[in-house]
Order: C-alpha cells, then sequence, then structure tokens
RNA sequence: CGCGGGGUAGAGCAGUCCGGUAGCUCGUCGGGCUCAUAAUCCGAAGGUCGUAGGUUCAAAUCCUGCCCCCGCAACCA
C-alpha cells in the first residue's frame, strides 16, 4: 500500500543578495505544510532552490571582482544555511546553474521553437543607453529613467518571443473551469482581469545584452531569459526530459501539489507557466498560492529602506522555533502580516512563553510534586472534563481542515485555544487543593493526566510549525505516541517516569 | 469611470455571503489563586462598525453616492 503522494514548491530564491526575513517566510510557511503533509502520511517531495542566472548576478559579480559563478556558489551557500537554520526539511535544494537542469532547459527552448511556439522578432523600448536597459513606460520616473534620470528613447533588439496570445482562451478557460488552482481568489480575479482577459502580449523570453545564462543552442548570441530557465526548475529538477522518457521520480510526483510563491511573481505562475507547460503537453500543477507578505512597520521589507530583518539573526536572538511561530501565526490567508520586534516579542511572551510553555512547566512541576513524576492513571473521571476532552476531539479535525485550505494560521490558532482551555482547566480543577486531601489522589491524578495527555495532543499537532520544541516536551513527557495516529485522547503511556520541567521559552524583557 | 483588497475598542483582527444582544487576542484597570516563567483564572473600562443617504419592525451586515489607505498595472519575496 504505497502513500499518496505531496509535492510542494517554494519559488526558486534569486542569489543577488542575502534573503531577508519576508523571502524566509516562504521557505518556513513550505515547510510547515511539508512537515505536516509527512505526518498526516504522504510521501512528500519538498523542493527548495536557487535562481542564478541574470544580468543583476552579472554586474554584482563584476563588481565584487568574482566570476558570476564565484558570486552564486556564495549567496546560495548563505541561503541554504539560512534554510539549513530555520530548520527547513527540503528533499531538494535545486541550483539553477546545475548542469542538467540548464540541458534540459534548452531543450525546452528547442522544441518550442521546432513546434512554432517560439519565433525571432525585435524587443522595442524605452532604453537608457548610460544604464544599459530597457524600461516600461509605468516605471519611468516624470518620463525619465528611474535609475540615472536620464533620457530614454526607442530602440529595439532582436530578440525571441513566445507566442503567449495565441494561448489566451485556452488559459483563460482553463481557470475558469479548474477554481481553486489560483489562491488566493483575489489575486486570480486580478490576474484575469488585468491580463488574461484583455489577451496576452507575447513574451521575450531572451537577451543579447549580457552572457550569465543559458545560451540558446541554435542562436549562441542568445540566452535563455529567466523565465523559461526559472520556471522549468519544477521539473527539470525531477528528472523531466524532452527527448526521451522522463524520470520515474518525475512520473511519481509530478504534478505539483502547490507551488507556493509569494504574491508579486502570480503572473509568472499562473500564465507564463501553464502555458509553458500546456505547450509542452506536461500536466498543469494543481494549485498555485500566491502567499501574502510580511511587511515591517506596515512598509515593505528593502535594501533601499534599510529595514531588512534576516531570520538567522532573530533565531540566534530567540529561537528558530520562535521566529517560525510567529511568521507562520502572524500572517493569515489572504492579507500581509505585520513584522516589529515588539510584535515578536509580546507574541514570545503571551503566546509561547505564557500559555504554552508556562503549562507544560506547570503541568510536570505537579506530577513531579504529587506523583514523583509518574504518569498517573485516569480513572476519576468527573463531567467538567468533558469539555476539554471533546476539544481534544475535536482539534485534529479542525487543523486538518485548516491545514487543507492552507490557513496555517488558523490552525496555530485552534491548537492555542486548547492550550488555553487547559490553563483554565487548571484553575477550574485547583489540583494543589485536591492535592492536600490524600483520598482525592484518585481524581488529582486524573486531572494530570488529563493535563499531560492535552498538551500531548497538541504538542503532535504543534510539530510541523515548531520541530524542536516538539521534540523537548516529548521528551519532558517521556513518551512515545508522537505520531499522527496517536492525537486520540488517552493516549499517553501510564506509569512513565516524566523528565524535569525545563523552561521551553524564556520570559522577554 | 483600469483591476483588486481594505477602513469594526489603545494595537492587531473576526463577524458582512444568509440583517436580529458587536466578538477574539494583546494592552490597561480591579479582583481571585498559589501548581507555574511577575505566571494563571475571573471581572471591568473602552466602539456614533470610514462617511452621507436609502430599504426595513430591525443594518457592521442589503442598496446608492462620497472620502481615505494598500496592492497590481508584463523584471523589486
Amino acid at each position: 500500500m504505497d502513500k499518496e503522494k505531496y509535492y510542494i514548491s517554494t519559488a526558486i530564491t534569486y542569489t543577488s543578495s542575502k534573503p531577508h526575513l519576508g523571502n524566509t517566510y516562504e521557505a518556513v510557511l513550505a515547510d510547515a505544510i511539508a512537515r505536516y503533509k509527512r505526518l498526516v502520511g504522504y510521501d512528500v517531495y519538498f523542493q527548495t532552490g536557487t535562481d542564478e542566472h541574470g544580468e543583476k548576478i552579472e554586474n554584482k559579480a563584476n563588481e565584487a571582482g568574482v566570476t558570476p559563478q564565484e558570486y552564486v556558489d556564495n549567496i546560495a551557500g548563505q541561503i541554504k544555511d539560512i534554510w539549513d537554520v530555520m530548520n527547513i526539511s527540503y528533499d531538494n535544494f535545486v541550483r539553477t546553474t546545475n548542469k542538467e537542469h540548464e540541458r534540459v532547459v534548452q531543450d525546452i527552448f528547442k522544441k518550442l521553437y521546432d513546434q512554432g511556439d517560439i519565433y525571432k522578432g525585435e524587443y522595442t523600448g524605452l532604453y537608457c543607453t548610460p544604464c544599459e536597459s530597457f524600461w516600461t513606460e509605468s516605471q519611468l520616473v516624470d518620463g525619465k529613467c528611474p535609475d540615472c534620470g536620464r533620457e530614454v528613447h526607442e530602440t529595439s533588439e532582436e530578440a525571441y518571443f513566445f507566442e503567449m496570445s495565441k494561448y489566451s482562451k485556452w488559459l483563460e478557460d482553463y481557470i475558469e473551469s479548474h477554481p481553486g488552482f489560483i489562491e488566493p481568489e483575489a489575486r486570480k480575479n486580478e490576474i484575469m482581469n488585468n491580463f488574461i482577459k484583455p489577451g496576452l502580449k507575447d513574451l521575450c523570453i531572451s537577451r543579447t545584452s549580457f552572457k550569465w545564462g543559458i545560451p540558446v543552442t541554435f542562436d549562441e548570441k542568445h540566452v535563455i531569459y529567466v523565465w523559461i530557465d526559472a520556471l522549468s526548475n519544477y521539473i527539470t529538477f525531477l528528472g523531466y526530459e524532452v527527448n526521451k522518457e522522463s524520470s520515474n521520480k518525475f512520473k511519481k510526483y509530478w504534478p505539483a501539489d502547490l507551488h507556493l510563491i509569494g504574491k508579486d511573481i502570480l503572473r509568472f505562475h499562473t500564465i507564463y507557466w501553464p502555458i509553458m507547460l500546456h505547450a509542452l503537453g506536461v500536466e498543469l500543477p494543481k494549485k498555485i498560492f500566491g502567499h501574502p507578505w510580511l511587511l515591517f512597520s506596515d512598509d515593505k521589507m528593502s535594501k533601499s529602506k534599510g529595514n531588512i530583518i534576516y531570520a538567522d539573526d532573530l533565531a540566534n536572538k530567540y529561537g528558530v522555533d520562535a521566529v517560525r511561530y510567529y511568521v507562520l501565526q502572524e500572517i493569515p490567508f489572504a492579507s500581509d502580516g505585520n513584522f516589529t520586534i515588539e510584535l515578536l516579542e509580546n507574541s514570545i511572551n503571551s503566546n509561547l512563553a505564557n500559555n504554552y510553555g508556562n503549562l507544560v512547566n506547570r503541568t510536570i512541576a505537579m506530577v513531579n510534586k504529587y506523583f514523583d513524576g509518574i504518569v498517573p492513571e485516569n480513572i476519576c473521571k468527573e463531567d467538567m472534563d468533558n469539555k476539554l476532552i471533546e476539544s481534544l476531539y475535536n482539534l485534529p479535525k479542525i487543523v486538518d481542515e485548516k491545514m487543507n485550505s492552507y490557513h496555517i494560521c488558523d490552525a496555530i490558532d485552534a491548537i492555542f485555544d486548547v492550550l488555553r482551555e487547559c490553563n483554565k482547566y487548571i484553575d477550574d480543577t485547583t489540583p494543589w487543593i485536591l492535592a492536600k486531601d490524600e483520598s482525592k489522589k484518585g481524581r488529582l491524578g486524573t486531572v494530570l493526566y488529563n493535563l499531560l495527555d492535552a498538551i500531548r495532543i497538541c504538542t503532535i499537532l504543534l510539530s510541523p510549525f515548531m520541530p524542536d520544541t516538539s521534540e523537548k516536551v516529548f521528551k519532558e513527557l517521556n513518551t512515545n505516541k508522537t505520531k499522527y495516529e496517536d492525537v486520540g485522547y488517552n493516549g499517553l503511556e501510564i506509569g512513565n517516569k516524566l523528565g524535569d520541567a525545563e523552561v521551553l521559552f524564556e520570559r522577554i524583557g
């Protein structure tokens, strides 16, 4: 009996500079989903990586006095390091400078050319000679070059074009007939109304103005521009082949279940990518989710604004899981989240330290104090336990529903609601009073057992979001019932000796 | 009239589809408790639901006008 497969990808990160917290969010989000799918029993393939070609990199390398390859090796290493620090459980970290990838991209380009989807034409645009850049009308500042402020003039150069226009209608029909292909819905409307319905323009897919790219095999002065190169990563690294049989891995995992991308690059993934695949005769991915952004004090994170925050710096100071938790719970399904140090610290204190950490701590401390750390029997149930037990019973269903629709922060909220309920349950049952009366020992044991088991269940469900913390808690509970199949109430082994009550999250300030 | 999203307590949000006591988290204030990380539990204060009109017994919710913020507009996660 084979497990059902699940293929999730992030966008590949551009290797022009070290990625900030906003970029890292995408990897954390994908990781949370990948871990959840593994937890519930899918055969998951999680691909992420780097996009390493292009003029910007060529220029940066020149400035730094290194070759483009040396430059991207360095940055790709930094990106991988941050992913590793953040506990991103990718199955494959891919780089577009990989030779096999380059070969297959060339094959794809050739095939599309041979079958008439690509033609040679003239790219006409507004060109700034000193900056050697083309600009679109909307990019101009007061009609002048946004970089140097000088006049631009219309010029043209030879380029290859992908004939998107002939696929407009097909794409429109496909998207209309596949609800949920693009999410959130609002983004779908944006793409449809702005781009697809007015009719697609042909896309310029080669350049002659720089060299750092994959050459067009039959016309060497052209390099393949980012679209075909970068987007193809989702299939090339799976072993897709144009001229021969694709790999078993490709056959197994394609089509992707989810392309997770930033909302800014939705256009490329919902227009060019589906059309490319369609032209190649390859099945389309099942879902493309354009996630919101993490704003810094309501502003976009960017170099020029000087408000860049790096995930690894935060992780060093606050802990990996605290940072993972914050970005996951702060960004709702469809609207942007906010990041400030103050919000981060507040969230760590109230949710992680006070609610979750302290709950674990006070519960284990009581078991240590009243039962010498031995997990007691739960033989004296009372009606007041029912509400908590019912919540525990419902929780996995709620989490599953939220996770399946990618409402990660709602899934997390649901778990924290139950943890909050546990804290209330302690006050309602007053174990410290029960402990004073030897005849209430059975009831006391039951109360503590319920709490320990609630913690265990919540911790299983939290493990995709905070894997290290979950491990710590399982160790404190000294339990082997940590799998998804163990998520039911009454799973904790009676008679186990608990570990010491450690502080999971230090309060800040 | 380019397209889309939004404006609800000091902050962040839910509620709007399907009209019926305005809700959650944080913060503030008061109280309880002592197992716990100044924790936790209970309670209170705090809102003309952007604005002007309309429909209705009844509008945050439905309709119309207007104002403001944000995103997209074919190379900024």
